[in-house]
DNA sequence: CTGGCTCCCTGAATGC
DNA sequence: TGCATTCAGGGAGCCA
């Protein structure tokens, strides 16, 4: 379940390439080929290749969970959501399972074969947008959390507003961009907050603390290039560094106490029932 | 504005 | 043991 660590991750590979394949920069789309229609949000397949084919990749951006290839004068938007992957691999490599979508590029001057984008989406909930106006989707995002505008004080301010509890309130996109259900409940863990907490009863210095914890969480998943969970594997590490997240009756690993499990607007919730006791219930 | 529900899907887990 | 059924999981949209 990729979230903003893990898109990050991804944007850095497609940016810098890696020691198994080269950057995307600079590389022109010749052809696009659908095999699951419903992983284009829009528009349909045939305006997609024909508004697609020619355009070359200038840069690739993120926006919370949405990962954007600038095609000028259109935007590429790829949202994961759970299962998605993207792959550079050489145009004749073997297809794989699950393969939605291939973007094929042009040789380009002095490279020996052509390469592809793959998008790989075993649950199909992966979408993707070609737009000229790619505010339109981003405009509904909240702040980036790893930007300067997101202050602790913007936090304390906008959950001083909310009467939600904190854990749908982080999840929510609206709110704030880039977190899912393993950063968020990491973040309420470091932050020494019960995830049922109302958003309003949260005191300044507690906002404080949980703007840094997820600054930091954020980071250090970034640092440790994502989490490889389930049957989704990009490299990453951070799995081996969670705190509460799928660990429910293993130890804290602050205080030992056993983690515990709830469900909380239809989502699983781990936490400390020791170290997470502000709850304003 | 908030909360609850549904849908989108597959594969793992459970039931018989 | 094998087959059939159930359900988890993230995000968004809809409705009350």
């Amino acid at each position: 379940m990729p979230e903003l660590p893990e898109v990050e991750t991804i944007r850095r590979y497609l940016q810098n390439g890696t020691p198994d394949y080269p950057s995307i920069l600079g590389r022109t789309v010749s052809a696009a080929r659908l095999y699951w229609p419903k992983t284009l949000a829009e528009p349909d397949a045939e305006a997609f290749t024909r508004r697609i084919a020619g355009h070359r990749v200038e840069s690739v951006g993120r926006r919370g969970k949405y990962l954007l290839l600038h095609l000028p004068p259109e935007t590429l938007l790829i949202h994961l959501r759970m299962s998605g992957d993207l792959r550079l691999e050489p145009i004749a490599a073997l297809n794989q399972p699950h393969d939605r979508l291939y973007l094929d590029f042009v040789l380009l001057p002095g490279e020996d074969r052509r390469w592809r984008l793959a998008f790989n989406d075993t649950r199909k909930f992966g979408r993707i947008w070609l737009l000229d106006d790619p505010q339109r989707l981003l405009g509904k995002l909240g702040p980036e959390p790893l930007e300067d505008t997101f202050t602790a004080e913007w936090l304390a301010d906008a959950l001083h507003s909310r009467h939600r509890q904190l854990k749908p309130l982080l999840l929510d996109q609206g709110f704030i961009a880039g977190l899912g259900n393993i950063y968020t409940d990491e973040a309420l863990h470091r932050a020494g907050l019960h995830p049922l907490t109302l958003a309003s009863a949260v005191t300044p210095p507690q906002a404080a603390r949980l703007w840094q914890s997820i600054r930091l969480v954020l980071q250090e998943g970034i640092q440790r290039q994502g989490a490889s969970i389930d049957w989704v594997y990009r490299g990453g590490d951070f799995q081996n560094y969670f705190g509460v997240y799928q660990r429910t009756g293993q130890p804290c690993p602050v205080c030992g106490t056993p983690i515990e499990r709830l469900v909380v607007g239809q989502r699983g919730t781990h936490f400390c029932p020791v170290c997470q006791t502000a709850d304003g219930r």
